[in-house]
DNA sequence: GTCTATAGTATGATAGAC
DNA sequence: GTCTATCATACTATAGAC
């Protein structure tokens, strides 16, 4: 069974990644961590795309997961949208000091003019059509995409901001006007 | 005169930070693109980090310069901070690029845990004083700051998604709402 | 102020023993 | 599947000639 040591080796280039970046993270950081020889490492991934590849896939999967329960978790399409605008109060701690994990590794795979960037920013599309997906169920199917995009901006604006200034009253702040842009939404359609 | 070299090497290094990332530039990298050897490059930089201290001083001068010009050119409050809102549109090519200049950097200095985060997070400061100012001008003087923070964040949000999805009309659709959002501040207000 | 030469370290990657 | 040993390359950085 090597499924173990694989799945451990994936785990940890998952939290190294986005703790330090991808680029910053080496083989020997993430073998290192996970307790085997940059030998043994080499058995599992050939190159360092190739474990990129697999992060990314393990997060589109973690993020499908955890869709998957805010619909079921969430009562109204109005329930669901906050669950997404609260995850920067609950993730508050992370997010200031290593930002969203998919903005920041979508920043820097651009830049690096990464072939894999196409395939990180199926984890913001992931997010695009969910949210996309509950504003069409409150009547708003014109608009739904851009006010998805809307409030993925608005999410990684704050979480740029908050990593920059590690300022908790302003995320505060921000989500609570969140909350309001989404009341002002359904107080104008009703 | 050693001072025309040093300056080329700064503004190298200013543009290959921005295009490529800090940690992902090199010494070499630099010095080629100058055109001048490694060996002469540590005559003026000891250590990557004096480097980045004066790329870092290099923007906070620019950015200056540029807020002094936009108060000239800006005949009322709400014309200024236009300039900044258009500035997304202005460096549209570059920001899908390579992102926001600013943001990149500190989200990346950020995750290193980089001593000089605090000090670019300065040329966030130098935007934030700035917008403040024409907020407090235009008798919104409780509320300069948080208003200021909040087109920070949207322009930053703006940054990354055009980033990632590499998409022009939605930048131009976020535009228009930061100018309504703008509008709509002044109409209540009056 | 600029160069070549070089040291020392870390990196991504491979070969082969167990 | 895991290890040690090894390679080629790239990096930061220094010493010294010109």
């Amino acid at each position: 069974m090597s499924a173990p040591t694989r799945e451990t080796i994936i785990a940890t280039a998952d939290r190294l990644f986005y703790e330090r970046g991808f680029e910053a993270t080496s083989f020997a950081n993430i073998a290192e961590k996970v307790g085997i020889s940059r030998g043994n490492f080499y058995y599992h991934f050939k190159t360092k795309d190739e474990i990129l590849e697999a992060v990314i896939l393990r997060r589109l999967a973690f993020t499908q997961d955890m869709l998957a329960q805010w619909q079921a978790e969430g009562k109204t399409p109005v329930d669901r949208i906050r669950l997404f605008i609260h995850i920067l109060v609950r993730n508050q701690t992370k997010i200031m000091q290593h930002g969203c994990p998919v903005g920041t590794l979508c920043s820097e795979l651009s830049k690096q003019q990464h072939p894999a960037l196409a395939h990180a920013t199926r984890l913001f599309t992931l997010f695009r059509l969910w949210l996309s997906g509950q504003f069409t169920e409150l009547g708003l199917t014109e608009r739904a995409d851009s006010l998805a995009m809307h409030l993925l901006m608005r999410s990684q604006g704050v979480a740029t901001l908050a990593q920059s200034f590690q300022d908790e009253a302003f995320v505060h702040e921000e989500v609570r006007l969140m909350d309001n842009w989404l009341n002002d939404l359904i107080d104008v359609k009703g």
